[in-house]
DNA sequence: CTTTACAAGGGGAAAATTCCCCTTTTTAAG
DNA sequence: CTTAAAAAGGGGAATTTTCCCCTTGTAAAG
């Protein structure tokens, strides 16, 4: 009896081919391949078989993989769900396994890695490659680098063309305070300037643009 | 008799994926499949079979996409090549096709189109699709607000810790001129600091993090 | 109780950035 | 030929950022 796999992925190419792949292996078949969080949503409302493992990319549109995985927190919670993706960051990691996700994927695994994930994910419940295993056994040492509310608050500011002397008017505080801040700031990040402080919020993803 | 295809991409469920895929079409067979620019380099140097269209990723480790096509440029300049890739940011899709790309594939393309673009590169020599075309059509507008080779030098270093005086340094010229190129970047990018400049290059994709 | 973390703030000044006014030379396009 | 663009640069100074030395008060944890 084939395990049954739910493809989603907005790379059509990748996701046809990964399907053919799948089904070439013996007790997998893949029932559907859908192209983002919305189709996947459908698919789920409607009298349709369920999979065993949702294979779930992280980038798409309409529906990213994030806001696909609080569905399913909310509506199934016990699905089996493995995150396969590019992205190797540690803040998408960290959150797509709260969110319940039983294993990261990185798309340069291997076919027969790719194959043992998804057979250990059946058995036992979780898979995590070394490189994800990686990511997590260092998060807890990450969280004491954690922004307070006001330094976060600030930074957002900073991430702007605002001189800090604005800045310390939207926050109702005095520029010495402001002052007091970038130190701060300055301090977490190894940072000695403004520049360096922007170019590591929007490239760990603190900030967006 | 079957066209041959090498792929070159350092996701390997992608690329075997793909492979599975390409040897399932009739008429196509893939020869090899390698991880990297240098990996394909060392696969021409070795006298194996050369393939009738080589599928080129960008983003690869030791050696990436435009490198190993100014590797074709002057090893072997009639070697057909498609780029696969998801990189869909205008500049890296000029430097391919200047470089003698003969199209460009983005990975949310269908098998079906997939396929009819090999066979459109193996009749007429060139495959365009519609993103990559309207790419091509706007770049020659767009090179009316391009920075020039200087001031895209000028960006880069803006994009550091580095002070003004020490790009100054960097580039062989005097701080005043330095100021000069600051105050064109600010004009055209309708800018008042250099945070914002920063921001403008990182969110429009002039400078990558 | 002590210590730590967070929040808010000060004095003073050096360094860096921004601004405002320009210049000359070379090259390419009209 | 003229004009515009690109490259390189200058004097001078105001503004902003960074730096270095601190402070007090509150809340929570040990």
């Amino acid at each position: 009896m084939s395990e049954k796999i739910l493809v989603v992925d907005d790379h059509i190419l990748f996701s046809q081919s990964l399907k053919g792949l799948i089904n070439s292996l013996q007790d997998f078949e893949v029932l559907d391949v859908l192209k983002n969080g919305q189709e996947l949503v459908t698919y789920y409302e409607s009298n349709k078989i369920k999979p065993d493992i949702v294979l779930l990319d992280i980038r798409m549109p309409v529906m990213d993989g994030i806001e696909t995985m609080e569905w399913f927190k909310e509506n199934f919670p016990d699905q089996k769900v493995l995150a396969l993706t590019m992205e190797h960051e540690e803040e998408t990691i960290i959150k797509m396994l709260k969110l319940g996700c039983r294993g990261y994927l990185l798309k340069d695994i291997d076919p027969d890695e790719f194959r043992y994930a998804m057979e250990t994910v059946l058995q036992s419940g979780y898979y995590y490659s070394n490189e994800v295993a990686e990511v997590i056994l260092h998060s807890e040492d990450k969280r004491k680098d954690q922004f307070t509310k006001r330094e976060l608050e600030f930074l957002h500011l900073v991430c702007s063309e605002r001189t800090y002397k604005e800045i310390a008017g939207e926050m109702n505080l005095s520029p010495k305070t402001i002052d007091g801040y970038r130190e701060q700031l300055f301090a977490k990040l190894n940072a000695k300037s403004r520049t360096g402080v922007v170019l590591y919020a929007i490239k760990n993803k603190v900030v967006s643009i």
